[in-house]
DNA sequence: TATCGCTGACTTACTAGTTAGTCAATGGAT
DNA sequence: ATCCATTGACTAACTAGTAAGTCAGCGATA
């Protein structure tokens, strides 16, 4: 039990605390349902302490989403290293995809924050696109024109619009948002049959 | 104009008025910021008259998400009357998706609602499963179990999970949730490729 | 004129944001 | 090592504003 802790510790950790436990609330309750009140009741602390941080409540909820947003920088840099053929690249990118997006909690409920407030805060919504959106889908896009180039995946509508290939994983986001676990879906074979669609397609194949 | 209507005919609209201007304030605002008297002042009338007809602000939510769920009934016997070949009925039963889903505001709001709201309401999960999401899914997976008994269709992990067919319509309605107008997407491409992946999948035919 | 859909002022309850005051940690002096 | 003046993170009680829900009365309709 290190309840031993110097001012000094205690002050810099405010902030992330405060933050954690803000997330928390909004995630439950939403941005207007949330009381500023109990955000400091998570941490044993007062309304009063959490305004020494944030000067309101919208400042609160902007840097509450910009604190989840951080830890997507490194995912740019997970999908250069892929290795093997295209499809095995494209695998393990749908397999990074779900592990990052549908698999995170703090990153499934900040698409629903995104989804319930977005409309209010515009610019969380476009700082989202640019720093993770958009690059992902590049590189997806890049991935399936290599494979394209080298004949290893036909030239199809589907090969110049990547969201179609990784759309599954948005899909197993929103129902795990929406159902919980009221109507749980077995993942892995969710994410098996992804893969097998993208790859081959519905059509039997001739020989 | 026909401002002439007699008592009994404004008496009978008034509900359907309301949950009408209900349901824009809610999508606009969300739950918790959406305030009884400006439902009523859409309509030219005060917070009074609209507790007349609903006696709590969640009993007009759960009426309102009810108004906008009921014309999904049809969509049912929609599916079950689509001609030709497998791939032309499962064709036909994407651009169906498109039309009701992604390219319905009032459906792809309700959404939204869903997503902001659910976990309060969870009633109105529970309905919306149950009246669209399982019959729908039903329906898909019945149309790929014939076209794989035909031959028409592989036998591949993809027939055993509808979702992943359809989940692109999935992905284009929360697409357009989010940045409504802001990153527009071509949607005649999008559906197009959707239906090229779901077919022919990525890889290169061999013959 | 009797009816009744509607009004709008009122009550009650709640919350964002403020601020004067508290007290425990700190660190320099002895 | 001990004392103690100072700091500053935190509290608690406050204000000001807002919104849900109520109801006595109004006035157009039939």
């Amino acid at each position: 039990m290190e309840k031993k802790l110097s001012r000094a510790e205690q002050k810099a950790r405010r902030p992330h605390e405060i933050l954690d436990a803000a997330f928390e609330e909004f995630v439950e309750k939403g941005y207007a349902a949330t009381r500023v009140e109990d955000v400091g009741a998570r941490l044993g602390v007062t309304k009063g302490t959490v305004y020494l941080y944030f000067p309101t409540k919208e400042a609160l909820f902007e840097a509450t989403i910009g604190h989840v947003s951080a830890p997507f920088e490194d995912v740019r840099a997970s999908i250069d290293a892929l290795q093997g053929s295209h499809s095995d690249r494209l695998r393990q990118l749908l397999l990074l995809g779900y592990d990052k997006l549908a698999g995170d909690r703090k990153t499934r409920e900040l698409l629903r924050l995104q989804l319930a407030e977005g409309s209010r805060f515009p610019n969380i919504i476009d700082r989202h696109y640019g720093e993770f959106v958009a690059p992902l889908l590049d590189a997806v896009r890049a991935l399936i024109e290599q494979g394209v180039a080298s004949g290893e995946f036909h030239q199809g509508a589907a090969a110049s619009m990547p969201e179609v290939v990784i759309s599954s994983a948005i899909h197993l986001t929103i129902w795990k948002l929406i159902f919980a676990d009221r109507n749980p879906i077995d993942e892995a074979t969710f994410i098996e049959a992804h893969i097998d669609l993208v790859l081959n397609g519905l059509l039997a194949r001739r020989r």
